[in-house]
DNA sequence: GCCATATAGTCAACACATTGACTAAACTTG
DNA sequence: CAAGTTTAGTCAATGTGTTGACTATATGGC
């Protein structure tokens, strides 16, 4: 963020046009110089959630590095699932991990392809096919999941326990709102 | 989250068979319970990163539905660069909006086609590409912001304004330390 | 029991994004 | 200035997500 040359003879510019700015920097540009643009911009919104957005991006991509080439975010996520709550329909896999009954389905495909998952019809529902982890699915988890969490840890002791408190609290409060908003329209 | 039925003779389960659970009660489930497969866990760091995610997925979510058919999210940041630090080359938008190259050549060529940018041969650099928002591009930003932003409102009005602050100020220094990380590897 | 309706999973079509190879235009360094 | 290297943009291949149509099975009212 040093500005080195493009200033004015006066000194700094007080619009900087922007020839320093990067993906994070751009935030803080945004804020300064949006509202002239757009005079009816909430700015304080608006930078807080590009800064939610950018940052989250950031660290997200940090430690979903620790996958690298062992399986995607959303395998890992599916067997976290399956190896919290146990075995569980498609539908409920989809739930639970938040996508489409489809995109679930073409997952677990390969999952089972892969050896880390089973899926037997259901003796309940005959619509239903029930998943599980198998022991190899079980051990690719943990272990993909070992160093995952090393990471998040990494970045959360980075953290005032209050800091994260804060954040856990507001978040979680916002985001029942959301259901609850939801659930009404 | 009313556990109806399932609940031993005794009362209420202590560890509840997750057949209630839903997308965001997952991560209180997972918190209370994974730790007990995963004796390694940090669960702080779960839980404050599954949060996170989540709640932050089902906020951007409800968001974005602002947006509706008007234009993707990726072609609203791409106007936003171009509207507030004028006509950059493909490389900078790419960089200023975070996605690859050629995501960045795909979509201002889709946005071309829409009319809503200008693509011109840079003078400066023969290899450059220098792109603009039309004036049908402001607008069509202008509008789209308007009601994005007003959302983003909505919820930010939802915390108090030192939540919001040390949100942003915890994040914000674990980007920059992200950044700083990332150049020393 | 039967028929209308809802639900679970799959499939096809489409929408993007990523990576790596490639082309053309710069620089750099003797 | 010529040869090698880097850089900007594009393209093709691939991966993975969404939506909506479709099939098979359940369910509920009569």
């Amino acid at each position: 963020m040093t500005s080195s040359h493009r200033e004015s003879p006066t000194g700094p510019a007080e619009t900087p046009d922007g020839a320093d700015v990067d993906y994070w920097s751009f935030v803080d540009y945004f804020a300064k110089n949006a509202g002239r643009n757009m005079p009816w911009l909430d700015t304080d919104a608006a930078e807080f959630f590009m800064t939610l957005h950018r940052a989250f991006e950031l660290i997200v991509y940090d430690i979903r590095g620790e996958l690298d080439q062992r399986m995607s975010s959303a395998a890992l996520r599916a067997l976290l699932v399956l190896t919290t709550v146990g075995p569980s329909t498609l539908l409920r896999v989809a739930e639970l991990t938040g996508m489409s009954r489809a995109a679930a389905s073409a997952l677990l495909k390969r999952l089972e392809s892969d050896g880390l998952v089973s899926r037997q019809p259901s003796a309940d529902d005959g619509r239903s096919i029930v998943v599980a982890a198998t022991p190899e699915g079980k051990v690719a988890c943990d272990e993909a999941y070992r160093d995952y969490n090393a990471r998040e840890a990494f970045w959360h002791d980075r953290l005032d326990p209050e800091e994260a408190e804060t954040m856990k609290r507001a978040l979680s409060r916002l985001a029942a709102s959301v259901s609850e908003i939801r659930r009404r329209s």
